[in-house]
DNA sequence: TACGATCAGATCGTACGCGATATATAATCC
DNA sequence: GGATTATATATCGCGTACGATCTGATCGTA
């Protein structure tokens, strides 16, 4: 009744290669901060609004403790971030922003602009793209209950 | 001159996340194939055209051969491939499908159909998504030269 | 033909993602 | 208040990604 799935027909595949090939162009970027991608948005978050829990960060970057723990360790041993038990409640890790980590901030503001320069891409494509990629990720969701 | 960057901002990170949430709804799916999500991306490459190189696969995939080899290892462990040397030219190394991974492709070719009723998006809308998507992925690997 | 350059894969090390499980703390219920 | 359950994070193992490097095969050219 229908063909053959072909990769270039498909949705998964295309979203797939082009996140890769983001993380290629980020790259050169984000040698200068010495960080890598996922440890950049974790920043990222934390630049948004200082001292949350890892669960907070997690929801936040849909990731899970058993990724953002050692990140965020990575974090910590660079100086960028301080991991402490919340005395209120002692199975919470609170994440802090060290000046250090608070410096970064400068540089990395700057990392989006210049590639959004780099790459060069119309603001209303990027609009829809994003209004498109909101609806498939409720619809994603939905589909996998967490 | 211009705000601070926001997470929920950025193109990349939607892209990112969504990716992600796609293999989690893959997931259940792949697990009946007894496949991984870039495993099956593989099956995919050579069901459409069996008897390839490492090379060719990985170009169709956006992969080097470091993260190629290991992956094909792996099917052929499982039976699904044969791995060879070209006689013709010792530097290559074909990959070619079993009987056993020419047989998985009719329960493989199900699997997008599957996911697309319980995702259930609006064709005009994916359609519209693969053409963002692909100007997209132009811009970015013109500004990350292999 | 001989030798340096190039090419195809493979190997190694690091860092994600994530399922499964462990551990410690808090909340709940008799 | 003591046992049970729930919650937050950590640990472990496996499979990608990918930079850097290695190995072996082929090509170019003198």
């Amino acid at each position: 009744m229908s063909s053959d799935p072909k990769l270039d027909n498909l949705l998964c595949f295309a979203l797939y290669s082009a996140t890769h090939a983001f993380g290629r162009v980020y790259k050169p970027l984000l040698d200068d901060l010495g960080l890598t991608y996922p440890q950049y948005l974790a920043m990222l978050v934390l630049w948004e609004q200082d001292d949350q829990t890892v669960g907070s960060l997690g929801q936040r970057l849909s990731l899970e403790s058993n990724t953002l723990t050692p990140l965020l360790k990575r974090l910590e041993a660079m100086g960028h971030v301080q991991r402490s038990r919340d005395p209120a409640d002692e199975r919470q890790v609170r994440i802090r922003l060290t000046p250090q980590g608070r410096a970064l901030q400068e540089k990395g503001n700057a990392v989006p602009a210049c590639l959004a320069r780099t790459i060069g891409l119309d603001v209303e494509d990027v609009r829809r793209m994003m209004r498109d990629i909101g609806t498939l990720r409720k619809a994603l969701d939905a589909a996998a209950p967490r």
